[in-house]
RNA sequence: GGGUAGGUUCCGGAGUGGCCAAACGGGGUGGACUGUAAAUCCACUGGCAUUGCCUUCACAGGUUCGAAUCCUGUCCUGCCCA
């Protein structure tokens, strides 16, 4: 088997294979960079492509180094943004940084990764150092991007710290001499930038790898929390397998491809790809018994509609309180804020179910005493008694 | 620093003294349908309450019976000029 061929099957794009080649032609293990800037809490499917595609050159023996971006989190990368990012203060990349790095190692191999913090050398730079340093790009190369084009084509505006992110990004390259950068296509720019730092400083010019975008649960918008349409890697396997089965059919073969390294089977049913990518997800951020589980569940609660046998969380009916009072309760048993107003226009609306049946009347008051399933909506139920 | 255009509910964007909790579109949510997919159709989308009430239109004051709409000041942003 070609070695750079299978490297480069699911990139988007590598910059260059030729120079890819010759690299993994040294003998040598190459430092291999992946950048992530600890701007939330958690790590989700999208940010694994990228830690999966690492893994395979750890497995082949390179040097896995992640660059956690304590610095450049304060500024937020402007990739792909339509808006300057909110800034973060140091106490909060750290704390976000330590939870980032327990969650990457659930795919990278601690042993063999290098985990290095940008502030180590940011922190320490004089001014002077920082001009020199952005001496050596120019503006009209900075503004080239097209984020920052389409801002100032609509009026929006490009603050100055902004144009640092892709200049800090690339002299992580020069300070730990990468050989290759690993990044999603919106890194294009910012690892080109890189290459040229490193011509600066003399340096052998990394080779630039990149990995397709992940769509998110919408199968639009690339998956990010703050949009609302990610999967936590943390999240719980219940909860992530049904998510994973909410995502549009044209999206799975990228899943498959990207997450799971192979290509989606072409004769299966869309929903049995479907329920196998899920299966095989949950059980490697978790455990195989609980991708069955996972599995199980969902077939119980959604296939068979039988909430019965489902595995639902408990809640405590309030006596005598009516069914909207309860129904914002159970919500918050499941740490989901609902005003009274939401949870009345689900009851209205036909969303509530009490052992299948149907609740629309606002006032109705359930049977403290009696078990049964409180439905809310599609997708969350909680058991009584 | 000067000129000018703006800051409206999740987003975009109407509204220029009462009929405005605020058009319309998007997004989101619920229902029908279904494979928790797509497409389609319907409904809902500030809060609390059975009429109704309360808090919103950058912020702080003011005018008025009454303001998102008028006035004053402050903050913020774009564009042009220096």
């Amino acid at each position: 088997m070609d070695i750079a061929a299978d490297l480069i099957r699911n990139c988007a794009q590598v910059l260059s294979e030729g120079e890819l080649r010759k690299k993994l032609g040294e003998n040598r293990p190459l430092r291999v960079k992946l950048g992530v800037d600890p701007t939330a809490p958690d790590i989700h499917l999208g940010h694994t492509v990228g830690l999966a595609k690492l893994r395979q050159f750890q497995e082949l023996g390179h040097q896995a180094i992640l660059i956690i971006g304590d610095f450049t989190a304060l500024i937020g990368d402007p990739s792909g943004r339509s808006a300057t990012r909110p800034q973060l203060t140091h106490d909060e990349v750290m704390a976000n940084a330590k939870t980032y790095q327990e969650q990457a190692f659930k795919i990278l191999d601690p042993a063999h990764t290098r985990v290095v913090f940008n502030g180590e050398w940011f922190e320490m730079m004089t001014f002077e150092e920082v001009i020199r340093l952005n001496s050596r790009v120019t503006l009209q190369q900075m503004l080239q991007r097209e984020d920052f084009r389409e801002r100032m084509d609509k009026w929006l505006p490009v603050r100055a710290h902004e144009i640092q992110y892709p200049i800090m990004q690339g002299r992580d390259s020069v300070m730990i001499q990468a050989d290759i950068e690993l990044g999603g296509t919106d890194q294009l720019f910012n690892i080109m930038v890189g290459r040229d730092l490193q011509r600066e400083e003399g340096q052998p010019q990394q080779v630039a790898m990149m990995l397709p975008i992940l769509e998110g649960l919408d199968g639009v918008q690339k998956m990010s929390k703050s949009l609302g349409n990610s999967v936590g890697v943390g999240e719980p396997p219940i909860q992530m397998f049904g998510k994973l089965m909410s995502i549009p059919d044209e999206v799975m073969p990228k899943y498959y491809e990207l997450l799971l390294l192979e290509t989606m089977p072409a004769d299966a049913h869309p929903m049995d790809a479907k329920k196998e990518l899920g299966r095989r997800i949950v059980a490697r951020f978790h455990s195989e018994a609980d991708a069955r589980h996972a599995l199980d569940d969902f077939n119980a609660r959604f296939s068979k509609r039988d909430l019965g046998s489902a595995d639902l969380p408990a809640f405590a009916l309030l006596s005598g309180q009516d069914i909207v009072s309860n129904v914002v309760a159970a919500y918050a048993s499941l740490g989901i804020q609902k005003s009274r107003s939401d949870a009345r226009r689900l009851v209205e609306q036909g969303s509530v179910q009490w052992s299948g049946e149907k609740v629309t009347d606002v006032k109705t008051v359930l049977p403290a005493e009696a078990g049964g399933v409180l439905k809310l909506d599609k997708t969350r139920a909680v058991r009584v008694g």
